[in-house]
DNA sequence: AAGATTTAAGAGTATTTAGTCGCAAAACAA
DNA sequence: TTGTTTTGCGACTAAATACTCTTAAATCTT
């Protein structure tokens, strides 16, 4: 079950991890994030160049430049990620992609599933990137294979 | 949110079909199925084709030879038809992609996800194709666009 | 037996997603 | 002011997914 594209997971693992350097003055590196979480620093760059658009995140250029979170980790949910990185209809879509489907014109599924994405839904506009990152500090959790 | 590739919606809504018309003896073609569906003919083939493989279509070749369900609708859940689609391992997968990740080695988001995945499962564990036929039946509802 | 109908199977094409590369622009340092 | 570090951005390549086409095999009809 793939529910998120490799660029939103990349970009939500590398936010995470920022969250967890948040003792640290200054940018972070793409480059020092790419490296501590193995992921590609070309394409990293390009979701964080969505994510710096959409302010979620500041940079700034040459030395001692990076990134850094636009606003405290307390107050960026997943959803808030998901949304840009996705797209604003993620929790709209259909099960079975019949266009439409809703109240009006439901699909033979679309009753559970209206629930479940819910369900989902509410589960990511409560967890924020500190909660993350304070999960991955406290019990030792990777963010890498 | 696209949570099952084309060819598994494209299946799903076509057993669904052949189960709105259990009154019918006798094979369904392909090809009326792929007419009332709106679905492509040779991609709906190897959809089937597959499902007939295991266990759950029966196929006939010739005139009036077609496709039919190889046991009672009652008897076939979406979860069977999922795992064979989408393959055995499909609400096995970490949010973030990490491999491994479970209750030994969790990624930051694994407790709730584990909910929800469970939630999902148990779903399409209880909801046969007989009930979605006769829903879409009884209320009239579509299974294309 | 010959032709029509229908699924089986595999090769081929197109579109989308994922990932790479190179260079421009900004900022700093000597 | 020249060189170095770092993000910004667009073009390019690769892989996965979605879709199409052709031919074979099975079955029926006449």
């Amino acid at each position: 079950m793939k529910v998120l594209s490799k660029g939103t997971v990349y970009g939500l693992r590398a936010l995470v991890y920022l969250a967890t350097q948040k003792d640290r003055t200054g940018y972070v590196s793409i480059g020092e994030i790419s490296e501590k979480l193995d992921i590609s620093f070309h394409f990293l760059t390009k979701t964080f160049q969505t994510l710096t658009q959409n302010g979620i995140l500041e940079s700034y250029r040459g030395p001692n430049g990076g990134i850094a979170l636009n606003k405290p980790a307390e107050q960026i949910f997943l959803l808030d990620i998901v949304k840009i990185l996705e797209g604003d209809d993620f929790f709209d879509k259909c099960l079975l992609g019949l266009p439409g489907c809703g109240e009006f014109e439901p699909c033979p599924v679309h009753d559970f599933w209206k629930v479940a994405k819910a369900a989902l839904k509410n589960e990511f506009e409560i967890t924020s990137l500190a909660e993350m990152g304070a999960k991955v500090t406290d019990e030792r959790l990777r963010l890498s294979a």
